[in-house]
RNA sequence: GGCCAGGUAGCUCAGUUGGUAGAGCAGCGGACUGAAAAUCCGCGUGUCGGCGGUUCGAUUCCGUCCCUGGCCA
Protein backbone atom coordinates (compact mmCIF):
# COMPACT_ATOMS: atom_id res chain seq x y z
CA UNK A 1 0.00 0.00 0.00
CA UNK A 2 1.22 3.41 -0.99
CA UNK A 3 1.71 6.16 1.75
CA UNK A 4 0.76 9.15 2.34
CA UNK A 5 3.63 10.39 3.66
CA UNK A 6 7.07 10.21 2.27
CA UNK A 7 10.11 8.79 4.58
CA UNK A 8 13.40 10.22 4.89
CA UNK A 9 16.75 8.71 6.18
CA UNK A 10 18.82 11.71 6.83
CA UNK A 11 22.16 12.66 8.58
CA UNK A 12 25.77 13.44 8.50
CA UNK A 13 28.11 12.28 5.62
CA UNK A 14 29.52 8.32 6.71
CA UNK A 15 26.77 8.03 9.52
CA UNK A 16 25.34 5.06 7.52
CA UNK A 17 22.76 6.20 6.11
CA UNK A 18 23.18 4.30 2.32
CA UNK A 19 23.40 0.47 3.91
CA UNK A 20 20.70 1.11 6.42
CA UNK A 21 18.15 2.24 3.61
CA UNK A 22 19.42 -0.52 1.26
CA UNK A 23 18.30 -3.21 4.08
CA UNK A 24 15.15 -1.14 4.73
CA UNK A 25 14.08 -0.66 1.23
CA UNK A 26 14.97 -4.67 0.53
CA UNK A 27 13.14 -5.48 3.50
CA UNK A 28 10.17 -3.37 2.47
CA UNK A 29 9.94 -3.14 -1.23
CA UNK A 30 10.94 0.33 -1.30
CA UNK A 31 13.08 2.00 -3.98
CA UNK A 32 15.57 4.04 -3.17
CA UNK A 33 15.44 8.72 -3.98
CA UNK A 34 18.93 9.59 -3.43
CA UNK A 35 18.82 13.45 -2.45
CA UNK A 36 22.81 13.91 -2.71
CA UNK A 37 23.80 17.14 -4.26
CA UNK A 38 27.12 15.39 -5.76
CA UNK A 39 25.83 11.76 -6.59
CA UNK A 40 23.96 13.17 -9.88
CA UNK A 41 27.19 13.80 -11.22
CA UNK A 42 28.44 10.88 -13.87
CA UNK A 43 32.13 9.16 -13.65
CA UNK A 44 31.84 10.82 -9.66
CA UNK A 45 31.78 7.53 -8.01
CA UNK A 46 34.15 6.63 -5.87
CA UNK A 47 34.37 9.72 -3.81
CA UNK A 48 30.78 10.04 -3.69
CA UNK A 49 30.01 6.89 -2.18
CA UNK A 50 27.61 6.40 -4.62
CA UNK A 51 25.64 3.15 -4.55
CA UNK A 52 27.62 -0.10 -6.44
CA UNK A 53 26.68 -1.38 -9.43
CA UNK A 54 25.44 -4.44 -7.63
CA UNK A 55 23.45 -2.24 -4.95
CA UNK A 56 21.90 -0.83 -7.77
CA UNK A 57 20.77 -3.73 -9.02
CA UNK A 58 19.40 -5.44 -5.99
CA UNK A 59 17.07 -1.73 -5.04
CA UNK A 60 15.51 0.70 -7.68
CA UNK A 61 17.73 3.73 -7.27
CA UNK A 62 16.77 7.39 -8.34
CA UNK A 63 18.60 10.24 -8.84
CA UNK A 64 21.98 9.17 -9.36
CA UNK A 65 24.16 9.74 -12.59
CA UNK A 66 21.69 12.12 -13.99
CA UNK A 67 24.27 15.12 -15.28
CA UNK A 68 27.42 15.68 -17.28
CA UNK A 69 30.27 16.96 -14.60
CA UNK A 70 29.87 20.54 -16.48
CA UNK A 71 26.32 21.13 -15.69
CA UNK A 72 24.59 22.57 -12.84
CA UNK A 73 21.74 21.27 -10.81
CA UNK A 74 19.31 22.98 -8.15
CA UNK A 75 17.34 21.87 -5.36
CA UNK A 76 14.35 22.93 -7.46
CA UNK A 77 15.25 20.61 -10.41
CA UNK A 78 15.55 18.15 -7.54
CA UNK A 79 12.52 18.59 -6.65
CA UNK A 80 10.71 19.08 -9.70
CA UNK A 81 12.62 15.38 -10.89
CA UNK A 82 11.62 13.54 -6.97
CA UNK A 83 7.77 14.30 -8.11
CA UNK A 84 8.27 12.36 -11.42
CA UNK A 85 9.97 9.56 -9.27
CA UNK A 86 7.39 9.45 -6.42
CA UNK A 87 4.57 9.18 -8.92
CA UNK A 88 6.28 7.14 -11.28
CA UNK A 89 7.11 4.71 -8.12
CA UNK A 90 3.09 4.98 -6.70
CA UNK A 91 2.16 4.34 -9.94
CA UNK A 92 3.60 1.10 -9.63
CA UNK A 93 2.19 0.73 -6.03
CA UNK A 94 5.27 1.29 -4.28
CA UNK A 95 6.58 3.74 -2.11
CA UNK A 96 10.18 5.45 -2.30
CA UNK A 97 12.63 5.70 0.36
CA UNK A 98 14.21 9.28 -0.10
CA UNK A 99 17.87 8.87 1.72
CA UNK A 100 20.44 11.66 1.43
CA UNK A 101 22.92 14.06 3.02
CA UNK A 102 21.82 17.46 1.16
CA UNK A 103 19.53 18.73 3.51
CA UNK A 104 18.57 21.76 1.00
CA UNK A 105 17.32 19.17 -1.56
CA UNK A 106 15.34 17.22 0.93
CA UNK A 107 13.51 20.43 2.09
CA UNK A 108 13.11 21.23 -1.25
CA UNK A 109 11.13 18.04 -1.95
CA UNK A 110 8.92 18.02 1.13
CA UNK A 111 8.72 21.81 1.83
CA UNK A 112 8.58 23.29 -1.66
CA UNK A 113 10.23 26.01 -2.66
CA UNK A 114 8.59 29.87 -3.41
CA UNK A 115 8.21 30.24 -6.86
CA UNK A 116 11.22 32.29 -8.35
CA UNK A 117 12.57 32.83 -11.42
CA UNK A 118 14.93 30.76 -13.38
CA UNK A 119 17.20 32.70 -15.61
CA UNK A 120 18.52 31.14 -18.51
CA UNK A 121 22.23 30.44 -18.68
CA UNK A 122 22.41 33.02 -21.54
CA UNK A 123 20.23 35.72 -20.16
CA UNK A 124 22.39 35.80 -16.67
CA UNK A 125 25.85 35.23 -18.38
CA UNK A 126 26.94 38.79 -19.03
CA UNK A 127 25.76 39.82 -15.60
CA UNK A 128 27.34 36.82 -14.08
CA UNK A 129 30.10 37.51 -15.06
CA UNK A 130 30.03 40.97 -13.77
CA UNK A 131 28.84 40.08 -10.12
CA UNK A 132 31.84 37.68 -10.40
CA UNK A 133 34.35 39.59 -9.85
CA UNK A 134 32.60 41.59 -7.01
CA UNK A 135 34.18 41.75 -3.20
CA UNK A 136 31.97 39.80 -0.90
CA UNK A 137 31.29 43.74 0.36
CA UNK A 138 30.86 45.10 -2.58
CA UNK A 139 28.20 42.56 -3.73
CA UNK A 140 26.46 43.08 0.09
CA UNK A 141 26.43 46.43 -0.77
CA UNK A 142 24.84 45.44 -3.81
CA UNK A 143 21.97 43.42 -2.09
CA UNK A 144 21.82 46.32 0.85
CA UNK A 145 20.35 48.36 -2.08
CA UNK A 146 18.43 45.96 -3.80
CA UNK A 147 17.15 43.93 -1.32
CA UNK A 148 18.04 44.21 2.24
CA UNK A 149 16.46 41.67 3.42
CA UNK A 150 18.87 39.00 2.10
CA UNK A 151 21.49 40.87 2.88
CA UNK A 152 23.33 38.95 5.23
CA UNK A 153 23.39 35.69 3.76
CA UNK A 154 26.14 34.00 1.91
CA UNK A 155 28.44 35.04 -1.73
CA UNK A 156 26.06 32.39 -3.59
CA UNK A 157 22.71 33.27 -1.85
CA UNK A 158 23.99 37.35 -2.74
CA UNK A 159 24.43 36.43 -6.39
CA UNK A 160 20.66 34.87 -6.72
CA UNK A 161 18.97 37.99 -4.73
CA UNK A 162 20.86 40.74 -7.09
CA UNK A 163 20.51 38.58 -10.54
CA UNK A 164 16.53 38.17 -9.24
CA UNK A 165 16.43 42.22 -8.53
CA UNK A 166 18.07 43.09 -11.89
CA UNK A 167 17.12 40.40 -14.16
CA UNK A 168 13.41 40.43 -13.61
CA UNK A 169 12.55 43.45 -12.05
CA UNK A 170 11.41 42.14 -8.68
CA UNK A 171 13.16 40.99 -5.15
CA UNK A 172 13.57 37.73 -4.86
CA UNK A 173 12.05 38.38 -0.92
CA UNK A 174 8.91 39.33 -2.95
CA UNK A 175 8.99 35.76 -4.93
CA UNK A 176 9.80 34.32 -1.25
CA UNK A 177 6.80 36.16 0.76
CA UNK A 178 4.44 34.94 -1.94
CA UNK A 179 5.04 31.11 -1.16
CA UNK A 180 5.08 28.42 -2.99
CA UNK A 181 2.32 27.09 -5.48
CA UNK A 182 2.58 23.68 -3.49
CA UNK A 183 1.72 22.58 -0.93
CA UNK A 184 4.37 20.81 1.38
CA UNK A 185 4.28 16.94 2.29
CA UNK A 186 3.71 15.37 5.12
CA UNK A 187 7.27 13.32 5.93
CA UNK A 188 9.11 11.56 8.57
CA UNK A 189 12.28 11.97 8.98
CA UNK A 190 14.61 9.20 10.54
CA UNK A 191 18.19 11.16 11.48
CA UNK A 192 20.58 8.89 11.77
CA UNK A 193 23.60 9.98 13.67
CA UNK A 194 26.72 7.99 15.42
CA UNK A 195 27.72 10.83 17.20
CA UNK A 196 31.19 11.39 18.47
CA UNK A 197 32.26 7.96 16.77
CA UNK A 198 31.46 9.93 13.27
CA UNK A 199 34.97 10.86 13.10
CA UNK A 200 36.17 7.22 13.22
CA UNK A 201 33.62 6.50 10.56
CA UNK A 202 34.57 9.20 8.27
CA UNK A 203 38.33 8.33 8.48
CA UNK A 204 37.69 4.85 7.74
CA UNK A 205 35.38 5.50 4.98
CA UNK A 206 38.22 7.87 3.40
CA UNK A 207 40.51 4.77 3.31
CA UNK A 208 38.04 2.39 1.90
CA UNK A 209 37.69 5.00 -1.35
CA UNK A 210 41.67 5.15 -1.25
CA UNK A 211 41.97 1.54 -1.56
CA UNK A 212 39.23 1.61 -3.64
CA UNK A 213 40.68 3.62 -6.30
CA UNK A 214 39.59 7.04 -6.05
CA UNK A 215 43.14 8.35 -7.03
CA UNK A 216 43.05 6.41 -10.10
CA UNK A 217 39.37 7.58 -10.81
CA UNK A 218 40.16 11.20 -10.52
CA UNK A 219 43.48 10.73 -12.60
CA UNK A 220 40.89 9.57 -15.02
CA UNK A 221 38.25 11.79 -14.66
CA UNK A 222 40.63 14.86 -15.01
CA UNK A 223 41.31 13.61 -18.40
CA UNK A 224 37.93 14.48 -19.70
CA UNK A 225 36.47 16.99 -16.94
CA UNK A 226 36.75 20.72 -17.08
CA UNK A 227 39.13 21.50 -13.97
CA UNK A 228 36.24 24.28 -13.13
CA UNK A 229 33.46 21.93 -13.84
CA UNK A 230 30.97 21.89 -10.67
CA UNK A 231 31.25 18.24 -10.09
CA UNK A 232 35.05 19.04 -8.95
CA UNK A 233 33.88 20.73 -5.60
CA UNK A 234 32.72 17.41 -4.01
CA UNK A 235 34.61 17.06 -0.81
CA UNK A 236 38.03 15.55 -1.63
CA UNK A 237 38.31 15.67 -5.72
CA UNK A 238 40.00 18.40 -5.50
CA UNK A 239 43.04 17.25 -3.42
CA UNK A 240 42.73 13.72 -5.15
CA UNK A 241 43.39 15.51 -8.59
CA UNK A 242 45.89 17.15 -7.23
CA UNK A 243 48.06 14.04 -5.96
CA UNK A 244 47.12 12.57 -9.26
CA UNK A 245 48.38 15.70 -11.31
CA UNK A 246 51.41 14.98 -9.10
CA UNK A 247 50.82 18.47 -7.06
CA UNK A 248 50.32 16.80 -3.93
CA UNK A 249 51.42 13.87 -2.25
CA UNK A 250 48.82 11.08 -0.82
CA UNK A 251 49.48 11.93 2.64
CA UNK A 252 48.20 15.50 2.70
CA UNK A 253 45.77 14.91 0.44
CA UNK A 254 44.33 12.63 3.05
CA UNK A 255 44.55 14.47 5.69
CA UNK A 256 43.04 17.55 3.97
CA UNK A 257 40.20 15.97 2.98
CA UNK A 258 39.71 14.44 6.39
CA UNK A 259 39.36 17.83 7.71
CA UNK A 260 37.10 19.01 4.97
CA UNK A 261 34.74 15.90 5.27
CA UNK A 262 34.43 16.70 9.32
CA UNK A 263 33.31 20.39 8.34
CA UNK A 264 31.15 19.28 5.98
CA UNK A 265 29.16 16.42 8.21
CA UNK A 266 29.33 19.50 10.92
CA UNK A 267 27.45 21.97 8.68
CA UNK A 268 24.93 18.80 8.14
CA UNK A 269 24.59 18.72 11.55
CA UNK A 270 23.82 21.94 12.07
CA UNK A 271 21.32 22.32 9.09
CA UNK A 272 19.16 18.84 10.20
CA UNK A 273 19.16 20.06 13.89
CA UNK A 274 17.56 23.36 13.13
CA UNK A 275 16.30 23.21 9.19
CA UNK A 276 13.92 20.00 9.93
CA UNK A 277 10.95 20.39 12.25
CA UNK A 278 12.19 18.31 15.11
CA UNK A 279 8.24 16.74 15.46
CA UNK A 280 8.84 14.57 12.39
CA UNK A 281 12.24 13.80 13.71
CA UNK A 282 13.20 10.29 15.03
CA UNK A 283 16.82 10.32 15.77
CA UNK A 284 18.98 6.59 15.73
CA UNK A 285 22.37 6.04 16.54
CA UNK A 286 23.40 3.55 13.76
CA UNK A 287 25.62 1.60 15.65
CA UNK A 288 23.32 0.94 18.35
CA UNK A 289 23.06 -2.91 18.72
CA UNK A 290 19.26 -2.68 17.77
CA UNK A 291 19.47 -0.02 15.51
CA UNK A 292 17.92 -2.02 12.69
CA UNK A 293 15.32 -2.88 14.75
CA UNK A 294 14.42 0.61 15.28
CA UNK A 295 14.66 1.33 12.09
CA UNK A 296 12.01 -1.25 11.01
CA UNK A 297 9.68 -0.16 13.27
CA UNK A 298 10.18 3.36 12.00
CA UNK A 299 9.50 1.93 8.66
CA UNK A 300 6.27 0.12 9.83
CA UNK A 301 4.85 3.09 11.87
CA UNK A 302 5.10 5.85 9.18
CA UNK A 303 3.37 3.23 6.13
C1' G B 1 80.72 18.59 27.16
C1' G B 2 81.04 23.86 24.70
C1' C B 3 78.68 27.60 21.62
C1' C B 4 74.34 29.40 19.05
C1' A B 5 69.01 29.58 18.09
C1' G B 6 64.47 28.47 20.03
C1' G B 7 60.49 26.88 24.00
C1' U B 8 53.82 31.76 23.76
C1' A B 9 46.46 28.62 21.95
C1' G B 10 45.43 21.79 19.51
C1' C B 11 49.30 23.23 15.17
C1' U B 12 52.54 27.09 12.71
C1' C B 13 54.07 31.55 14.52
C1' A B 14 53.76 37.14 15.85
C1' G B 15 54.18 40.34 20.09
C1' U B 16 54.89 42.92 24.71
C1' U B 17 61.25 49.46 25.08
C1' G B 18 58.03 45.51 32.25
C1' G B 19 51.22 46.86 33.24
C1' U B 20 48.91 38.86 32.74
C1' A B 21 48.95 38.44 24.96
C1' G B 22 47.01 37.93 19.02
C1' A B 23 47.07 36.16 13.78
C1' G B 24 46.44 32.04 10.28
C1' C B 25 44.97 27.02 10.33
C1' A B 26 42.31 23.46 13.34
C1' G B 27 38.10 23.54 16.64
C1' C B 28 33.23 25.32 18.39
C1' G B 29 28.44 27.88 17.44
C1' G B 30 25.21 29.88 13.69
C1' A B 31 22.89 31.28 8.86
C1' C B 32 20.78 29.01 4.53
C1' U B 33 13.81 29.57 -0.27
C1' G B 34 16.53 27.49 -7.90
C1' A B 35 25.17 26.64 -7.23
C1' A B 36 23.97 23.53 -0.89
C1' A B 37 29.82 18.14 -0.51
C1' A B 38 28.07 25.14 -2.32
C1' U B 39 28.35 30.02 -0.04
C1' C B 40 28.83 32.88 4.20
C1' C B 41 28.72 34.98 9.55
C1' G B 42 30.34 34.84 14.72
C1' C B 43 33.58 32.92 18.83
C1' G B 44 40.36 32.85 21.37
C1' U B 45 39.92 28.00 23.84
C1' G B 46 46.62 30.15 27.14
C1' U B 47 50.37 28.29 34.27
C1' C B 48 53.63 32.93 27.57
C1' G B 49 58.89 25.61 29.56
C1' G B 50 60.02 24.92 35.42
C1' C B 51 62.02 27.21 39.83
C1' G B 52 64.21 31.35 42.07
C1' G B 53 65.72 36.74 41.94
C1' U B 54 65.04 42.15 40.85
C1' U B 55 60.44 45.12 40.76
C1' C B 56 54.49 48.16 43.16
C1' G B 57 54.04 44.68 39.05
C1' A B 58 57.75 39.67 35.12
C1' U B 59 55.43 36.26 29.55
C1' U B 60 59.09 40.41 28.90
C1' C B 61 65.03 41.83 32.74
C1' C B 62 68.76 38.55 35.64
C1' G B 63 70.24 33.60 37.47
C1' U B 64 69.54 28.54 37.21
C1' C B 65 67.50 23.99 35.58
C1' C B 66 64.80 21.15 31.84
C1' C B 67 63.48 20.28 26.65
C1' U B 68 64.12 20.80 21.08
C1' G B 69 67.12 21.97 16.76
C1' G B 70 71.88 23.35 14.65
C1' C B 71 77.19 23.92 14.82
C1' C B 72 81.80 22.56 17.34
C1' A B 73 84.10 18.81 20.15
Amino acid sequence: MVGARIRVVCGPTAAGKSALALKLAERYDLSILSADSRQVYRGFNIGTAKPTEEEKRRVTHYGLDLLDPTDRYSAAGFARDAERWIAEEHAADRDVLVVGGTGFYIRALVDPLADSPAFETSQRRTLAAELEDLSMAELKRWCELLDPGLAHLGRTQLLRAVETALLSGRRLSEFHAAGPSSSPRAAAYLLLDPGPELKARIEQRLDAMIEAGWLDEARELDRSVPANAPAWSGTGYQFMRAVARGEMDVKTARSLTLTATRQYAKRQRTWFRHQVAAADVTQLDPTAPDAYEIACEWVERHG
